[in-house]
DNA sequence: ATGGTCGCGCAGCGA
């Protein structure tokens, strides 16, 4: 009696986010990953197969339910889940695109959106101007979503690292894609939305990343980007505990090029 | 400026 004991949450709800560069090869190392972590919700993407193909079974036998908007040898994301998803979405309004890039589902309170943006190949490319289109009709199912639902999360591969503490080597990448000034700005308009980037919600070590290139031994270099986020509403961000980069998994045998983006919040 | 490595799927594209 007389002192107080720090306040531990229990029951805190944990989000992650992983490009796994295709689910087929990285099926082993999610489930390691899952058993390890025991994430309740983990936004995966670059699944790269088609819905038949979609291990469901495995995952369910670790616990996991699956929804997922699956593309042959491309794109292609999926949520794994502890508990039932409803009300699924896998397309931006106003944007016919054959491309499996959007998925967003309610888990109980929270609302999760699941994207895989697009990568943009090169500044001022088609796939570019696409990325760019991509991004508004984005923005705009967000704030949608943003104003029907409290406690948003919005997750996934960003193919944008949102500045310059995000680029292991800001010189080099100046105006280059995933760095450009209309990606950032674009990404700016998800947070002028109100949401947060959970990350930055604390200290953090300098030169954290989520993606380093196969090429060139750039994890062994540490010569990566930041482009994999947790973003949270006003009411979900006060409740964030954490939001850290596992880069476990990135140093496996035959790993992703990806390391997964975690974040626990509390009720 | 180029190329470096993966995954898919079997040549070359996408990242």
């Amino acid at each position: 009696m007389g002192y107080s004991v720090p306040i531990i949450p229990n029951n805190p709800m944990r989000i992650a986010s992983w490009n796994v560069n295709s689910l087929r090869v990285r099926l082993p190392q999610v489930l390691d990953w899952l058993a390890q972590n025991q994430p309740d919700l983990l936004a995966v993407q670059e699944i790269k197969l088609s819905d038949p193909e979609f291990p469901s079974a495995e995952l369910n036998a670790a616990g996991y339910q699956c929804l997922f908007s699956g593309q042959k040898t491309y794109n292609g994301v999926a949520i794994l889940a502890k508990i039932a998803g409803s009300d699924v979405v896998t397309d931006l309004p106003g944007l016919e695109d054959p491309q499996r890039r959007v998925l967003a589902a309610t888990f109980g309170e929270l609302r999760l959106v699941n994207f895989y943006v697009p990568n943009g190949s090169e500044v001022g490319s088609d796939k570019y101007a696409y990325k760019l289109d991509w991004l508004d009709k984005a923005a705009a199912f967000v704030a949608a979503e943003a104003a029907r639902y409290p406690r948003l999360a919005v997750v996934g591969d960003f193919n944008i690292a949102p500045d310059d503490r995000d680029v292991h080597d800001p010189a080099a990448w100046r105006e280059k894609i995933l760095c450009s000034t209309p990606e950032r700005q674009a990404f700016q308009r998800l947070l002028d939305i109100g949401l947060a980037d959970s990350f930055r919600l604390f200290d953090q070590e300098e030169a954290s990343f989520s993606w380093w290139d196969y090429r060139a031994a750039g994890f062994r270099r540490n010569a990566g980007l930041r482009i994999d986020l947790i973003l949270a509403s006003p009411d979900l961000a006060q409740r964030c505990i954490a939001s850290t980069i596992d880069k476990t998994p990135r140093k496996w045998e035959r790993p992703s090029d990806h390391a997964p983006a975690v974040a626990d919040f509390h009720d």
